[in-house]
RNA sequence: GCCGGGAUGGCGGAACUGGUAGACGCACGGGACUCAAAAUCCCGCGGUGGCAACACCAUGGGGGUUCGAUUCCCCCUCCCGGCACCA
């Protein structure tokens, strides 16, 4: 046995052994209870980031643990490799983006190696090859045939000097982001996914899913988003003839509050309005402007302009004028709303900007209502006051009573609406699965046969920003239309990468299977037991893969009504950010590994300086670690240093899994120390961890056995609610311990045998985290081949069970000692004790015993 | 703007169902070993007062429930994630 621990050595050793012997080959059956651990594929951007380590190394760990509690594990690997930068890298490089897009595969494929992750790499995929993505259109047919896709007109972002779509990532403050253009808004053909039609059961099924974080199935239902309201309309005459304006509502009981009504831009009579009026024509135009991102148009100015159109009041034939309102949505209920600013607070900011009238409708037990100022309370639900025949009614009488007036007359109906809309998955952009669709002139648009598919992507396109490539390739456009076999032209338009990665976790369990998109091998494997992911994932990657899903389940391709059983949502990892700023104003963002910092005496950080020249940088927070903040740390130069093992314990014990992890260097070296004392201890003590002479524990060393266990039970507890920092600190403790005076004073037997129990119950413990170590300590140490094969240890219960136990002892709730008492004492020997306690006494000082709680083998609370 | 989450020493974090706040680690300070350095080992380490025993304060801020609140409830501040064409 070496006496010096030698990562780099034991980890190519471990991993050549678990490549020959294919130790994380899946076999598609098994007695074992089957466990398929998947964490998000990654994006092949060219090398591992922070987030990809900690990600697959929860999976890993995860995937070992499960393995090593008796189930048949499948932890596979593929690629999310279409996408928009590798189109950005070959405009920067001039390189194709297949070929950017294979080379980083391979790069990062060596490092997802180096770490040691236990993958079946026989079931590796890539999803910009065509024997993957020939099944997204294969799919997209049959969702054709039964109306599930479809095509209307959608908007998207314009830049008018390249005369391309921008996606939102490439608008930067309104403008394009290469030429800096003042980005439009444009209408456009485009395909859609009906994945309103699943609405209900996407959101109703949430309630079965018990293994999924709450927070990420709220997130959930508030996006899908369903109301119930009351739609209505608003009778007016319109170019001589009798029209009704419609808007959805929420809050019908505040009808009778209304004093406006506004339309979005968009909506068919503010187009109508502004032919008449050139100054609301230029305001709908300017609305038009800028980019298509919600979060820009919730956060802009609220603005509007009245059309001069008015309509009725439905229920007191009151006159309301329309107003064109930048903050009313086209896209959610009617494309109009119903202002009623004595309780909505944005229709109170609209009035309060514009001199409209506002008039209290809600009472709330009589609290003093002020038209002045908006209190957060005003949109609370309460009576209808001021609302003639409605006034005393509750929230939901005065709305059935509402709704029934408005049915009567033929002006409304109650109504649910959803703010989930059909899924657009047309792209105007090279580097994705085409869509096999032909338009012909004579047929029209036509379904590319299935014998024909796949529609191949050409593979040497360089893109150059303006346009998408595919246009200006007529070996691609021009082709014969499958009906008639006139010349046709192929649709260029590719799929939102979104539907490549909806049902990748379902080509896992038949990756070689070219005959058709899944086969029977899934229901064995699937749902996923365990998924694993970034919590920016929580809404939209993780909708559609349960939409997709359901509609497989419906055209009969798979059994299983949600793809994934349980989901860990890992948080994102965080870095500090340096800059300087110019004097032309100019931000240069520094690498937090090119700083070093000057401390006080007593280790508080005073300042921080560039290395390279020794003068002092910003600080600018903690964000995500991402290229234009230049605060990545490339995981890589942590594996050359300490090797795998040391960095994936540093990963997990760094923070919980599903917190943000804010990015430390110096905690990294710590842990390789840890595991270089462990390699130490392990080689100094083998003789004795090696006697295997059969001996009994009993009476051995009972108060370190006693803390022994209690380590063991609190780390397995913590590996079943998969919180591994506490599982790592578990493994700190338990060496600290054989390490221990306590130990080092035993007689060599008792210690050859807490020795050898203790370091075959660490080593275990630490399996799932650093493999290879344990590993190599296992066998050196004489515990067996394999530890890939060991069982979990057990806890032994007797030796958890103590004669005399200490209690926290209190006055008044405040800290004032400790007694011990045996463990069986009961309510009455505590209580005496504890008030006999010479400090306690000290703080009862004459005042009377109220009571006095126990809590059993924790604490007696005396109260005067 | 809307939806979701978070805030505990110099730092990462711990505290299981409301029961000793700061486990474990990092950083820092002191010491041992060494010609020296590295490595290693030992001791200290929230704040204030005190020689000490100890006392008081302290889990983003304010209020509440409770014998007892980091934990439960209400209000506020700041930070992070998502907002449908980044993946």
């Amino acid at each position: 046995m070496q006496p010096q621990y030698q990562p780099a050595a034991i980890e190519q050793q471990v991993q050549k052994e678990w490549a020959d012997n294919k130790s994380f080959r899946a076999i598609d059956a098994s007695h074992k209870p089957k466990f398929y651990c998947l964490s998000m594929f990654p994006y092949p951007s060219g090398k591992l980031h922070m987030g990809h380590v900690r990600n697959y190394t929860i999976g890993d760990v995860l995937s070992r643990y499960y393995r090593m509690r008796g189930h048949n594990v499948l932890q596979p690997m593929g690629w999310d490799a279409f996408g928009l930068p590798a189109e950005n890298a070959a405009m920067a490089n001039h390189v194709p983006p297949a070929k950017w897009t294979y080379d980083n595969i391979a790069y990062m494929k060596k490092q997802l190696k180096s770490l040691g992750f236990a993958i079946d790499w026989d079931r590796e995929l890539a999803t910009c090859r065509p024997d993957y993505y020939r099944w997204n259109q294969w799919f997209f047919l049959r969702m054709l045939e039964k109306g599930l896709a479809y095509k209307k007109t959608g908007t998207v972002n314009w830049d008018p000097v390249d005369q391309t779509v921008l996606a939102n990532e490439q608008v930067i403050d309104g403008r394009g982001w290469r030429t800096g253009a003042l980005v439009e808004k444009r209408e456009i053909p485009m395909y859609y996914l009906a994945i309103t039609r699943h609405a209900e059961e996407l959101l109703s099924s949430l309630d079965r899913l018990p293994g999924w974080p709450e927070r990420v199935k709220t997130m959930q239902a508030n996006w899908i988003g369903k109301s119930f309201g009351v739609r209505i309309a608003f009778p007016h005459v319109l170019d001589g003839k009798p029209d009704k304006l419609w808007v959805f509502t929420t809050r019908a009981d505040t009808i009778m509050g209304v004093t406006f009504v506004a339309v979005a831009a968009e909506h068919p009579l503010a187009a109508k309005a502004a032919k008449r009026d050139p100054a609301l024509a230029e305001f709908v135009e300017a609305c038009k402007r800028g980019g298509v991102q919600e979060a820009e148009i919730a956060s802009q100015e609220k603005k509007g302009m009245p059309t001069g159109l008015f309509v009725e009041h439905p229920l007191n034939g009151q006159k309301i004028e329309v107003w064109v309102g930048n903050y009313v949505l086209m896209s959610y209920g009617e494309g109009a709303v119903m202002g009623v600013p004595g309780h909505d607070e944005r229709d109170f900011a609209f009035a309060w900007k514009y001199g409209l009238p506002i008039r209290q409708v809600i009472d709330f037990e009589g609290r003093p209502y002020s038209m002045h100022a908006w209190q957060s309370w005003y949109a609370d639900y309460g009576v209808c006051v001021n609302s003639g025949k409605y006034d005393g009614m509750s929230y939901e009488r005065s709305v059935d009573a509402i709704a029934a007036d408005l049915k009567a007359k033929g002006l409304g109906e109650k109504q649910v609406t959803w703010r989930l809309r059909d899924w657009g998955i047309s792209r105007q952009r090279y580097w994705g699965c085409p869509i096999p669709i032909v338009h012909c002139g004579s047929c029209g648009d036509v379904p590319v046969p299935d014998d024909q598919l796949p529609v191949l992507l050409p593979e040497d396109c360089v893109p150059d920003g303006s346009g998408n490539p595919l246009n200006k390739r007529p070996d691609f456009v021009d082709t014969a239309c499958p009906k008639c076999g006139k010349p046709a032209k192929r649709e260029t338009d590719t799929m939102d990468t979104f539907v490549d990665s909806s049902w990748y976790f379902l080509r896992f369990a038949c990756a070689d299977q070219h005959a058709s998109m899944v086969d029977e091998r899934l229901n064995y494997w699937l749902p996923v037991d365990q998924y694993i992911g970034g919590i920016e994932h929580a809404i939209l990657h993780l909708l559609y893969s349960r939409f997709w899903t359901k509609v497989m389940r419906d055209f009969g391709l798979v059994k299983l009504d949600e793809p994934f059983t349980r989901l860990l949502t890992q948080g994102m990892v965080l870095n500090e950010i340096f800059f300087r700023k110019s004097d032309a104003g100019r931000i240069e963002y520094f690498n937090p590994g090119d700083v070093q910092f000057e401390m006080d005496s007593q280790g508080k950080r005073v300042g921080a300086l560039l290395l390279s020249d020794g003068k002092s940088v910003e600080s600018g927070g903690i964000r995500t670690m991402s290229k234009s903040k230049n605060n990545g740390v490339d995981p890589q130069t942590l594996i050359d240093q300490y090797g795998a093992d040391t960095a994936r314990f540093f990963m997990m014990l760094a923070s919980p899994p599903e917190d943000t992890l804010a990015w430390n260097d110096e905690g990294v070296k710590g842990q390789y120390n840890f595991l270089r004392r462990l390699w130490k201890f392990a080689h100094d003590n083998q003789a004795l961890i090696r006697d295997e002479k059969e001996r009994g524990v009993d009476g051995v060393a009972k108060d370190t056995r006693h803390h022994l266990h209690q380590h063991l039970r609190q780390a397995t507890f913590d590996y079943e609610r998969k919180q591994f920092n506490t599982v790592a600190t578990a493994t700190h403790k338990i060496l600290n311990l054989l390490e221990g005076d306590a130990v080092a004073l035993l007689p060599p037997v008792a210690r050859s045998v807490l020795l050898r129990e203790g370091m075959a119950i660490l080593l275990r413990l630490l399996a799932p985290i650093t493999p290879h170590i344990a590993q190599a300590l296992w066998r050196e140490l004489g515990f067996g081949a394999d530890i890939l094969e060991a069982s979990w240890p057990e806890v032994d219960e007797a030796a958890l069970v103590q004669d005399e136990i200490d209690l926290v002892l209190q006055v008044n709730g405040k800290l004032r000692g400790n007694i011990r008492v045996a463990r069986t004492a009961d309510r009455a020997v505590i209580e005496r004790l504890a008030i006999q306690n010479p400090n306690a006494q000290k703080h009862i000082a004459g005042q009377t015993v109220k009571k006095v709680v126990v809590v059993p083998g924790r604490l007696v609370n005396i109260v005067v």
